[in-house]
DNA sequence: TTAGAAATCACCCTAAAGTATGAGTACAGG
DNA sequence: CCTGTACTCATACTTTAGGGTGATTTCTAA
């Protein structure tokens, strides 16, 4: 479903790529015939190195990214001294989509819901999500609007319940 | 301590690329200049036009084929031993009074507590427990002064990890 | 090509939350 | 009786949260 439509995208742009770089390799060349007395054939190979490179780059870059991944929120938990017991295992949390479609709630909007559950203020939240406080405000906003809440700790206990926040 | 961590971002590659295309040009000119001066130079022009091409490869694989959803995983801390059962998520939920001893948290801490986990204001949980709203900000904020937090969001979470809300 | 969603950021303003300090009342335990 | 704790309330102040508006950019889908 997404897959083919990045395929399509991705093809789209590489070809594009590939008709820029052409271009700007005529360019080089020609700039170098005009100025510089470049053997031609020279700049070929050189453009058909980079052509191939370039190939190369997008390969390994294909072969060793890591694959597309769902909006999942993994719980890792850490504990301290716990001498005997065996602990209990509440680590997987699976996200209700659904819920999150249902109220259109974006990408975005949840990272900051998640992080608010956490107890982070706005100004840190966004520190870790390296944008500015009032871009944290705004998602925050949109964010209560589609939950319907008024408050950021409503929100988190409406979350919760919905399952769409460990 | 909460880690969310593989946050990653391909913004404003515009600008970007075409800063990347200027420098490489300039690059690729300034290359062949040498080159027209010093034979020898050969291997390694074309070793830096595979790297060069190589790393736009990569680049531009990778910029392309971002994944739109991500990952986030939070870790998280548990700080005791859950006292004898291995908890059936919020099934059964059983206080922590050993730790309500530990913290020192008085009953009416408590309540403001468990009613800032459902969501509600200050004036909100006045109103509920017929006190006034200086009175709650007393109570919440020698709450966090005992749990050690700077916001009711970070003590309803503590609190949630703690076994002292449900 | 265009319309819309998503994400980003800014500015202004109000509301709520939180801090600091002081103080009065009630009650249990030494 | 006295002391400590819990509970109550107040005033003044600072910080954070939240609402409203507008704008730009990127990407997707029609």
């Amino acid at each position: 479903m997404a897959v083919p439509s990045h395929i399509r995208s991705f093809g789209k742009h590489t070809l594009l790529y590939g008709v820029s770089l052409a271009a700007l390799l005529f360019l080089i060349n020609w700039l170098q015939i005009r100025y510089l007395f470049i053997d031609h054939a020279m700049d070929i190979y050189i453009g058909g190195i980079a052509i191939i490179f370039t190939a190369l780059g997008i390969w390994l870059a294909l072969k060793l990214a890591t694959p597309r991944k769902e909006t999942i929120i993994v719980e890792k938990e850490v504990y301290l001294p716990t001498p005997p017991a065996p602990l209990p295992a509440n680590a997987h949390f699976v996200l209700n989509e659904k819920l999150l479609e249902k109220f259109r709630i974006s990408t975005r909007e949840l990272q900051v819901l998640q992080l608010m559950a956490t107890g982070l203020s706005n100004q840190e939240i966004a520190t870790h999500l390296f944008i500015s406080l009032n871009t944290i405000k705004t998602h925050s906003s949109s964010l209560f609007m589609k939950m319907e809440v008024k408050r950021r700790t409503q929100a988190i206990d409406k979350a919760r319940k919905l399952g769409l926040i460990p």
